[in-house]
DNA sequence: TTGTACGCGTTATCAC
DNA sequence: GTGATAACGCGTACAA
């Protein structure tokens, strides 16, 4: 079944066919309605490489994950809460998600040759890029349209991204430590070559520094964004004794707990723990966790948004949104909370 | 750049450009070797609407995911892996994949007809499709090609699939708290309208038969395939006094743990638990967890190659697959062991 | 308001 | 081996 078919049934032409379609304006009433009963009487859809052939548009969205597999299987809720977010947006303006995951940090060039390659998509949305990655410098070579759900390694003002203000919301959490009485606040980090890593680790410095407190290198500790790095982590923190850790992600912070019971230490009385992104874990930690919340999912529909409005022309590049982000407290650094107590945090 | 253009700055016809783009035995090495040449220094790469307009074919896949939201993005790699695993034979086949997520239950329709309609993909691969699914039904009736990643509903013996042998794994399972001298063996399921939750109850029951141990239908607590149905399951178990648990999946064996620490008992001595998938959580748990040990990423691999052989019309519908289990006994059922031990479950 | 005619970039079928 | 040429199914100026 095609156009062709569709106009011999209805006894008219191709064109006005097409035109009842794409509801184009010049048709009359009688004539649409009339098309309209065969199109749905035969179950008629356009072909989509022919429309893709003339139009130059796919209504696809790419979505480009560089990451290694255990990073995006892990322990780590982060990326199909994204890809839930992306979906949704997607479903709504009537495009599809094509999704690239990388395989092993081995083929990073290849998988960016791959994605770059392709042409079934009008744009793409990519995360978790680290400063070298050669994904991002095809991209910008190639002057592709794309959308980043984090800071960009460098080109911020030239390239669409999403975000939260990491550094902002990480200073408000210190702020909050010092608040409950906290001096000697470690961290364990995430990953410093990805953009989110780093901003956060910028932020516990901001905020120990607005606290007038100093700081110690000695409590910094680089990890990965998984349990094990709080776990491993903390271990190497307690020799210095620190009696509050920023975890750079919340499953880093569930590491962190766990290495703390196993030193027969107690959590908030003896070190306190805040996490960042409020995933599924923070309320299943003993005690709950005290974390940085924002909307995964929100950022992926966004950032869809964002993406198909510049394929679409609705909106021009650059563009750049910040999502909100709210502290939740709850007994990892306040034992006298409830279940838990929501402060946003301007930024 | 198109084959036009290829044609014109080497001297030959779109034809002869095409041959080589397509390996085509019809050219001499001559005109090959040249026309290549050309290609690579303009980075020339072949319309894929336009090719696959005459082709009928587009080079994607397509996953369909129709569970709602939480179980996608919930306590749980299940579908990480199996993207991943999917995403990897894609690379190798030179495919792409255009993933469909489901957004809340209500739609369903929708999201079936949604991905039924589209026409973008040359084949599906779909998982956690229950019975009542309309996505199933749709695909039966239009007579599109399909791919389990589980034992299908109904019309199993013309339905293609990759599953594993749930019930004799289970079964396996079970026999093995037996041989640990347990007689109370208690079970939290997943999904009862999922056929992987259904299987691995129909396995529990069938290693006690084999035991000659009696069903109690009290120690049968339906749940879900997280972390709060192992916890609430435990809870409601503890008055039956059960001495072993199988859960119907690492999450829920968690949840299970938690629970029965928190009524002050002790694993294995008190309750021994196994769990079923083999997650990270499952070394992660205190006790680490014996469980069933299947590759879901190796699931999703070999469900992508079975598809696209079925595209290319390398093997005939229906085609069947089972994957290996194996059962990884760690101290959740046996105290004694270092750290795991592993036999293979023959079926 | 409707129809005609052309082009989008390929592959496939012929001649040569 | 190579080169014309006809599809593939659609959108869209332009003519009517």
């Amino acid at each position: 079944m095609n156009l062709e078919d569709i106009a011999k049934k209805a006894g008219v032409s191709r064109s006005t066919v097409s035109r009842v379609v794409n509801n184009d304006r010049y048709v009359s009433p009688r004539t649409r309605e009339h098309v309209m009963t065969i199109i749905e009487q035969e179950n008629y859809q356009p072909h989509p490489a022919a429309r893709a052939l003339v139009t130059q548009r796919h209504q696809i969205i790419g979505v480009a994950i560089p990451q290694t597999t255990n990073v995006f299987f892990g322990d780590n809720s982060y990326y199909p809460m994204l890809l839930q977010g992306i979906a949704q947006t997607t479903i709504e303006r009537d495009y599809a998600m094509l999704l690239w995951l990388a395989q092993s940090h081995e083929e990073r060039d290849d998988f960016s040759q791959r994605v770059i390659r392709n042409r079934q998509t009008d744009g793409l949305i990519i995360t978790s890029v680290t400063e070298e990655d050669p994904l991002f410098a095809f991209l910008i070579e190639e002057k592709r349209l794309f959308v980043m759900v984090e800071t960009p390694p460098r080109l911020a003002d030239e390239v669409n991204y999403v975000t939260v203000d990491n550094v902002g919301a990480t200073a408000f959490a210190v702020s909050h430590l010092v608040e409950m009485g906290r001096r000697r606040i470690a961290t364990v980090t995430g990953q410093l070559n990805i953009r989110d890593g780093a901003d956060r680790l910028e932020g516990y410095r901001l905020g120990l520094e607005r606290a007038g407190l100093p700081i110690d290198p000695q409590l910094i500790i680089p990890g990965l964004f998984n349990w094990q790095s709080g776990y491993d982590g903390l271990k190497r923190l307690l020799p210095c004794q620190p009696d509050a850790i920023f975890a750079g992600g919340d499953t880093i912070a569930a590491g962190v707990i766990a290495a703390i019971h196993e030193a027969g230490l107690r959590v908030p009385d003896d070190i306190a723990v805040v996490g960042f992104d409020d995933l599924d874990v923070a309320v299943r930690t003993q005690p709950a966790l005290t974390t940085v919340r924002h909307s995964v999912q929100k950022v992926g529909e966004v950032a869809a948004q964002v993406l198909i409005d510049l394929i679409e022309g609705r909106v021009q590049s650059p563009h750049h949104v910040l999502m909100p982000t709210e502290l939740v407290v709850r007994r990892s650094t306040n034992a006298l909370v409830e279940t838990e107590e929501v402060y946003p945090i301007l930024t």
